[in-house]
DNA sequence: GTATTAAGGTCAAAAAAGGTCAAAGAGGTA
DNA sequence: TACCTCTTTGACCTTTTTTGACCTTAATAC
């Protein structure tokens, strides 16, 4: 299969994570669309789409002068965080499911653990989604 | 990272209150500028958007002559972490009065939020429970 | 006391990034 | 072919930084 464009970049940055030795690097979304002759918006896509918490990457990013786009190759610390949050999730699913929690209340929980989780620090994530998985089934219980 | 000159001369100003051993420094506005090389009201950049009493600072300035300012890094973590929380809750208890979420839905939040924050370090839990009104909000306006 | 000088503050414009979103295009597949 | 999904593009938006002109306040010199 030919490669798109958006395959080559996602290389790319693989490759500039690989060689890094580190697992976070950071580029310039406009410098790098520059190198493959595409329109920055390009980049975002690639990112938003390959690099995503799912595939294991966590990406965040600052505008305005010296900006860039941080990636970084998460550990086992986001790996567990990421499978507490999706335990967390799964178990909202069931509660609606089974109609303990209307679908709103369902929506709301999963907003708000979302956004506020975001600043928790990352090695205490996991244990954060557990204590309100816990927390949220203890407050059914009653 | 490309750091930016903002970044720079925060770092600096961070190296400045670690080596005082002291948790107080006082910079000249115009000396810093010099240093930087840039302009004066760029300093006073760096420490409205950086050593905010968010981030754990606090600064305090005089004019004229013998002018300075001063920037003291505070340790107010936990009266902010409770205020912070007081407020999340108040702003509950609003939305109830309001009818836009209902009993149930409020004693919901405010144990889950309780229980989870536990699991938060001290340093964050203020930042934690503001997240949680900002999406709590952000959420209600969908 | 008043004038002068030596600080720091304010605010808005310009510049320098990155984000969003929707439309158009490409490639597969029933 | 019709349709669907993923990709590519571009116009427009938001955020953050940098700069500079102008304002305010405090100490000191006369």
């Amino acid at each position: 299969m030919k490669k798109s464009l958006a395959d080559r970049i996602e290389e790319y940055i693989k490759v500039l994570i690989a060689r890094s030795g580190a697992q976070q690097i950071e580029i310039q979304r406009a410098e790098l669309a520059e190198t493959f002759s595409c329109v920055p918006s390009q980049v975002t896509y690639v990112v938003a789409t390959r690099f995503t918490e799912e595939a294991g990457y966590l990406s965040e990013s600052r505008r305005g002068g010296k900006g860039f786009i941080r990636i970084s190759c998460c550990e086992l610390d986001k790996e567990a965080a990421r499978e507490s949050k999706q335990e967390l999730f799964i178990f909202i699913d069931r509660l609606l499911e089974v109609e303990i929690i209307s679908q709103k209340e369902g929506e709301m929980l999963k907003h708000v653990i979302s956004k506020s989780s975001q600043e928790v620090a990352p090695e205490q994530k996991s244990q954060f989604f557990d204590a309100f998985k816990f927390a949220l089934a203890d407050f059914l219980k009653k």
